[in-house]
RNA sequence: GGCGAGUUGGCGGAGAGGUUACGCAGCGGAUUGCAAAUCCGUGUAGACCGGUUCGAUUCCGGUACUCGCCUCCA
């Protein structure tokens, strides 16, 4: 009997997570808003929630449940990149993600059962709002339509706010149409410069809360059991969230459990577009460094905290990995995980303590639980081998697709091993050295002598030539 | 000002009221022509001040500092 406790936002403790339904487990994830590439602090949920996917997926079966997340694909910022490079709208959101998953795909992150793009669901959202405003929650004013916060009793529970305190906190954007300064924006007018589709309300575009209340309704329900996403959310976007689905659907609560991860930091500060400390995932992957290894980073340090991307900790995860990469080539998995990780993972997603426990593990079990954890098999990666050629197998088949520079190589590392063999040793280490100048690293393995190069691009064919 | 999170050994980072965290680095050893890889062993901790307790890094209260949200943001 499985138990996994989560620590949810709503009730502010951890508790015993049970399904409303256990032959559809429903979670809903906020998504991107699609008018650039995703920064690290993006990927922080993304890595975090698809390991609960992944677990809800072997603790009730990988057909009973659907993870959805959206992409808001009309936004002003995505309005505001088009007009400043003349691009359409529909190349902006297209591109971008397509961007999205190639970078998510290279951090081993599963696909959600749905993508929903909120231009699909613009009907859905226009009932959502003819709803509210029939409720008395929502009303329209100047072309707007208006969330009336007071109309909801419960509004702040999420964030644990009273209206007066947000208020007086409060930079607020005032606007004259508003009964109350707090009430957000469900359906805006927009020029003709603008996306927008004919309402009762006149042509107009919706605000961006309404979107995620919309989508999660049509494809997961009224009352779901998991929304989750970045603490940042929270409060507004969440607890507008709550109030207009629990006012629309007349139910009181529109998850079951609220999860929040908290944010990544750059030198001890928020990573965000805003501040422009950021750097893309996909900036990571061109620099060399493998997905999984970000998504290693990612699991050694719980959700629920802070987290500082750093050097170093890339470097030991890059170890880490390797070596258990390492361990792992050409084993078979068991076809179970132990226990002890599963547990970890049961326990409010604490990955970190479930990498700990694979650190004991044997090989078949290990990779076992790194496919539980999304991460690959070393079948499938190459970069923790650091071998461009293997001598091995060179000069005993003439290979063909082998660049001139492996070529040489090879013929290099035969030399080497003959050196050796005749316990010239000095010849060998002299040879090893002039390589090493020519960023050529030679060493010896299990499997024959191997040579690794900085970028076979750069090596100078004519002096490694005059080596051997 | 309001709300929330955190402060652990050289670094990263967990759990548990009393018994080894773990990893990386370091150090010692095995192995290797030397290295690499692999294996074995090993030292260092719990912001500060009080309280509860036979006993607290772990529970409670306070102080300091850090960070997040309150405005688009994962």
């Amino acid at each position: 009997m499985t138990t996994i406790r989560l620590h949810n936002s709503r009730t502010r403790i951890k508790e015993v997570f049970t399904p409303l339904d256990p032959d559809n487990v429903r979670m809903y994830v906020c998504g991107p808003t699609v008018y650039d590439r995703a920064h690290l602090g993006n990927a922080r949920p993304v890595v975090a929630f698809d390991v609960l996917f992944r677990l809800l997926r072997h603790v009730y079966g990988a057909d009973h449940v659907t993870y959805v997340r959206n992409f808001t694909d009309v936004d002003d910022k995505i309005n505001a990149r088009a007009a400043e490079t003349g691009r359409s709208i529909g190349d902006i959101t297209d591109e971008t993600i397509g961007w999205y998953h190639a970078d998510m795909d290279a951090l081993g992150a599963l696909r959600p059962t749905a993508e929903p793009r909120a231009t699909d669901w613009i009907g859905a959202m226009k009932d959502m709002i003819a709803e509210l405003i029939a409720k008395g929650h929502a009303y329209e004013a100047e072309g707007h339509v208006l969330f009336a916060v007071e109309s909801y009793a419960d509004y702040g529970s999420l964030s644990g706010r009273s209206i007066d305190d947000m208020i007086a906190g409060a930079r607020v954007e005032v606007a004259p149409y508003k009964r109350n300064p707090m009430d957000f924006v469900l359906w805006k007018p927009s020029g003709d410069d603008l996306p927008g589709w004919d309402s009762t309300w006149g042509r107009g575009r919706p605000g961006w809360h309404i979107e995620c209340s919309a989508m999660a309704r049509e494809l997961l329900g009224a009352t779901f059991d998991i929304h989750a996403g970045g603490n940042d959310l929270l409060f507004p976007h969440h607890e507008n969230e709550i109030a207009q689905s629990c006012c629309a659907n007349g139910t009181d609560r529109m998850a079951q459990v609220w999860l929040h991860n908290e944010m990544l930091q750059v030198e001890g500060k928020k990573m965000s577009k805003s501040l422009g400390n950021f750097f893309t995932v996909r900036d990571l992957l061109d620099q060399g460094v493998p997905g999984e290894v970000i998504r290693f980073v990612m699991l050694s340090t719980h959700y629920g905290k802070p987290m500082d991307w750093t050097e170093k900790k890339r470097e030991e995860a890059e170890k880490r990995l390797a070596r258990w990469l390492r361990k792992t080539d050409g084993v078979t998995a068991a076809d179970m995980v132990p226990n002890r990780v599963i547990a970890a993972l049961e326990n409010d997603l604490n990955t970190h303590q479930a990498l700990t426990e694979m650190n004991s593990l044997s090989a078949p079990y290990l990779k076992a639980a790194m496919r539980l954890v999304g991460l690959p098999d070393a079948e499938d990666v190459e970069w923790f081998r650091s071998i461009e050629v293997e001598a091995v197998s060179v000069g005993t088949t003439g290979d063909g697709d082998l660049s001139e520079t492996q070529r040489v190589l090879q013929d290099i590392l035969l030399r080497w091993q003959d050196l050796r063999d005749q316990k010239d040793y000095a010849a060998a280490d002299d040879l090893k050295r002039n390589l090493a100048d020519l960023g050529v690293e030679v060493r010896s393995t299990a499997t024959g002598p191997q040579a690794t190069m900085d970028d076979s691009a750069k090596v100078d064919h004519a002096k490694l030539e005059s080596l051997i």
